[in-house]
DNA sequence: CTATTAAGTCAATTCGCTTGACTTAATTAG
DNA sequence: CTAATTAAGTCAAGCGAATTGACTTAATAG
C-alpha cells in the first residue's frame, strides 16, 4: 500500500447517511408537495410509518417542520398534516457584479427577508470586498431583528459571480480579473464566519429558478440567462451540473459557426452588452434599467433591431441545448427589464426543429423565467439552502 | 388525502440501501486500483476496518471477489489483497445497426467472452428479432461452456441502438422508424428472460470508454461517436446522463448555424453517412470497412477532401462540447477503421480554443477512443454490469 | 532481542429502520 | 343507533450493519 498515487474510490455510507438522506427527503417532499401528513410521507417515501414518524419528531424538535390541525377526510382517523417552517432555516447569498453588488436573505423556502445592495468599483477586490462585509453584516443585523435565532439557523454563505472560473489571466476588465484571482472565498468565510460557496451567475439562477420558480419540481431543466455574458444554468438529473472545472454552461463563449477562429462567440451578439455597444450606452450608466424597459416598452426601432438579431442566435442556443441536453423545458431568464426579454421571447418563436420537438410533450419547451435582478442573489442564497437540505448522493457519503 | 395528482418524492433508504452502496464502493474501488487489501479499502471509503472484512467476507462468499497471496511491505503484519473475480458476473450486449446486429457476452471487468454477428433486413423488426434470439442463445450456449454457472451469473442484456428515440414517426428507412415502433424490450425480455435495457449507440460508446477504455475512472467525460450519425454519449458526475426522455447528446441533429431553418445539421456532413454518399459508396456493401480502411492508410483524396471538411465540423463540435460541458476530456469514437478516425482527430488540429485551454491541464483535450467496431456491444453489455454494481445514487434507494 | 508499526479479528455496542400488534377516531352499512 | 370498516398513528421488541476498543498476528527497524 502506500503508493504515491492516491486510491480512487467513493466513500462509503452507513447509518448517518441513511438518517441524513432519509430527513431530506421529507423536507424535499414538504417542499414539493406542501403540507403532507406522516402516512402521506411513508407512502411517498417508502419508509414505515414508524420512520416517518421519528423523523418528523426530530424534525420537528429542530424547528423545521411544524403540525396543522387534523383534517378530516374520509374513513378513518383525521391526518395530521405537517409543513416546513420557512424560519427553520435561512442562508445568505452575495452577486457580485461588475459595478454592483447585491446581498439578500432568504429562509428555508426561498422567501427574501432582508436584502441591500450597493456600488462596486471595478475589479477592485480589496475595497469591494469591505463594501460586501459591511452589506452582509447588514443584512444579518436586520435578520436578527426579525428572528431570534437567526444567527444559529444560518447554513451558509453563497456567492454568485460571472465566470467562467480558474482560465488564464485575461487583461479585460469586463471579465473582472482582479477578483478571479482574489482570494475571495477564503476572505469571505474569514469575515463572515460563514461556509462560503461559488457558482456561476447562471447557475445562480437557475437555482432559483429550481427553488421558486419555473424549474420547481422539474429534474432536467436549462436555465439560459441573458446578463451582461451569456450563460446556461443546467439542472440534470434533479441537480445543479458543474462540469469538472464548473464552468459548464459557458455557453455565451461558443462561436456560433464551424467556419474557423474568426466567427464570433455568442455573447458578442446577443448579451446585453451587445445592446449597449449597440445602443451607444454605457453599462454604468445610472436609470439603465428604467432607460432599456421605457425603449423596450416603445419597442423602439434600434432595440427592435438588436432583438431580431439577439433572437435569431439565441433561437439557435435553444436549438443546440435541446438537441444536446434533451431537457423538459427550456428557461429563459435576464437581469434586462421583462419587457425586453418578453420581447426576445416572442421574437425567438417560432422555434427551430428539434428532438424535443416530440408528441407528448407537458412543458413548454422555451418560457420566461425571473426577470427580477435580485434572482441571482436569491440564487445564490438558495444553493447553500439546497446544499444542506436537499437530498443528494454526496449527501449521504462519508466526510466531504 | 389520495388526491388524483400523485405526491413527488423521493424514495427513502434503510440499512440495505447502505450495505448495497458499500458493497458497490468496494467493487469500483478494486475495478480502479487493481488489487487491494481490506486495510486500504477501510482507508479509502472511509469505512471501518471490521466493516471492511464484513464486506470483502460476503463478497468473496459470493464469488465476485478473491484473495491474492499476502505481500509483506515494510513494518507490520503482511496484507492480503482482493481483487475482481472477472468471472464473477456476465452481461449481454446488443447492437442493433440498420443492415447488421452483433451480440457479445462481456466479464465483471468487461473482457468480451463470445460474440456472434449476423446481417439484418433494413427495418424489419420481426425477422430481425428472430435474429437476435438466436444470437444470443448461441453466445448463452458458448458462454455455458465455459463457466458453469454462467447462468447464475448473468446480470442482463443490455441494447444498443442508433436514436433518437420516441419522436414522430418517421419515413427515412435510415432511422428504423418500424424498429423505433417495435415493442423491443419486452419482446427481448420474454424471448431471453433478462432484464433488458437501452442506450442509443453513443451512450453505449461511452459506457464502454468508462469501463475499459479512455474513460476509466474519469467523471466527467464526453465520447463524441462518428458512425452512420453522429452523437455524444455523456459522463457527467460519473454516471452517464440520459437527458429527460433519453435523448441527450443527439448532437447530429444540431444545425450548424444560427442561420435559419435552411442550415444544415452536423451529422449531414460529418458522418460517415456523409462519406459514402461523397465516395457514391452503398453503406451496406460488403467489404466495406476493409475498402475504407484502405483509402484512408492510401490517403486518398478524395476521402482527404471530406476528412477536411469533417473535421472543420467536428472541431467546432468539440468545441461546443467543451464550451457547454466543461468536461476533463472529450473522447472521439467511430465505428470507421481506425487509419480514418486518425485521420479526422489530426485533421481536426489545431483544436479551437474554448474554456478548456485551462493552464493546469492532466488530461488532452481531445483524445481518440477506441475503434473497435465491437465496442458499441461492449458497451451495451456493460450498462447493465454497471447497473448491477457501481455505486449510483439510484442503488442506494427504496425500490425502483 | 525488543520496540514499533500495521493488518486484521473478536465481541460488545449502538443506531435507525422494521415488524406486528394495538389504539384512536373517523365514515359507512344495516 | 350500532357494528363493521377504514385509516392514522403509537408502542415495544427485533434486527441488521456499521462502530468501538481491545486484542492477536507478523512483519521491520534499531
Amino acid at each position: 500500500m502506500h503508493d504515491i498515487r492516491p486510491i480512487r474510490a467513493k466513500s462509503g455510507t452507513n447509518q448517518e447517511g441513511t438518517s441524513a438522506h432519509n430527513r431530506r427527503v421529507m423536507i424535499e417532499a414538504l417542499r414539493l408537495n406542501g403540507a403532507l401528513s406522516r402516512a402521506d410521507l411513508a407512502r411517498a417515501t417508502q419508509l414505515t410509518k414508524q420512520a416517518v414518524s421519528n423523523i418528523i419528531e426530530d424534525l420537528e424538535q429542530d424547528g423545521l417542520v411544524v403540525a396543522l390541525d387534523a383534517v378530516r377526510k374520509g374513513r378513518g382517523q383525521p391526518f395530521t398534516p405537517y409543513r416546513l417552517v420557512p424560519e427553520g432555516a435561512f442562508a445568505i447569498g452575495l452577486q457580485i457584479d461588475r459595478h454592483l453588488t447585491r446581498v439578500v436573505v432568504v429562509d428555508l423556502v426561498g422567501k427574501v427577508m432582508a436584502r441591500a445592495e450597493a456600488n462596486l468599483p471595478l475589479d477592485e477586490p480589496s475595497p469591494g470586498v469591505r463594501t460586501i462585509l459591511g452589506l452582509v453584516a447588514d443584512v444579518r443585523r436586520e435578520l436578527a431583528g426579525i428572528s431570534t435565532q437567526s444567527e444559529r439557523r444560518l447554513v451558509g454563505l453563497g456567492v454568485a459571480m460571472p465566470g467562467p472560473f480558474g482560465l488564464k489571466e485575461s487583461d479585460d476588465k469586463w471579465m473582472m480579473p482582479a477578483w478571479q484571482q482574489f482570494p475571495l472565498l477564503e476572505t469571505l468565510a474569514a469575515g463572515t464566519g460563514l461556509n462560503v460557496g461559488l457558482q456561476n451567475d447562471a447557475a445562480a439562477c437557475a437555482t432559483a429558478e429550481r427553488i421558486v420558480g419555473a424549474a420547481h419540481g422539474v429534474d432536467h431543466a436549462v436555465c439560459l440567462y441573458i446578463g451582461y455574458g451569456i450563460a446556461a444554468g443546467l439542472i440534470l438529473n434533479g441537480e445543479l451540473y458543474n462540469g469538472g472545472n464548473g464552468n459548464a454552461g459557458e455557453i455565451g463563449r461558443a462561436l456560433l459557426s464551424p467556419t474557423g477562429p474568426g466567427s464570433t462567440p455568442l455573447e458578442h451578439r446577443a448579451s446585453l452588452a451587445s445592446l449597449y455597444q449597440h445602443l451607444g450606452l454605457d453599462p454604468a450608466e445610472r436609470g439603465l434599467y428604467e432607460k432599456l424597459g421605457a425603449l423596450a416598452l416603445a419597442q423602439d426601432p434600434r432595440v427592435m433591431a438588436w432583438v431580431e438579431r439577439a433572437a435569431s442566435d439565441l433561437r439557435w442556443s435553444v436549438h443546440l441545448i435541446e438537441t444536446i441536453f434533451d431537457p423538459q423545458t427550456v428557461i429563459l431568464t435576464s437581469s434586462a427589464p421583462e419587457a425586453l426579454a418578453r420581447l426576445l421571447v416572442q421574437a425567438m418563436h417560432p422555434l427551430l426543429p428539434s428532438i424535443a420537438d416530440r408528441p407528448a410533450r407537458r412543458l413548454p419547451r422555451l418560457q420566461l423565467g425571473t426577470t427580477d435582478p435580485w434572482a441571482i442573489a436569491v440564487g445564490a442564497a438558495a444553493e447553500p439552502i439546497s446544499r444542506a437540505f436537499d437530498p443528494r448522493f454526496s449527501a449521504i457519503l462519508k466526510a466531504g
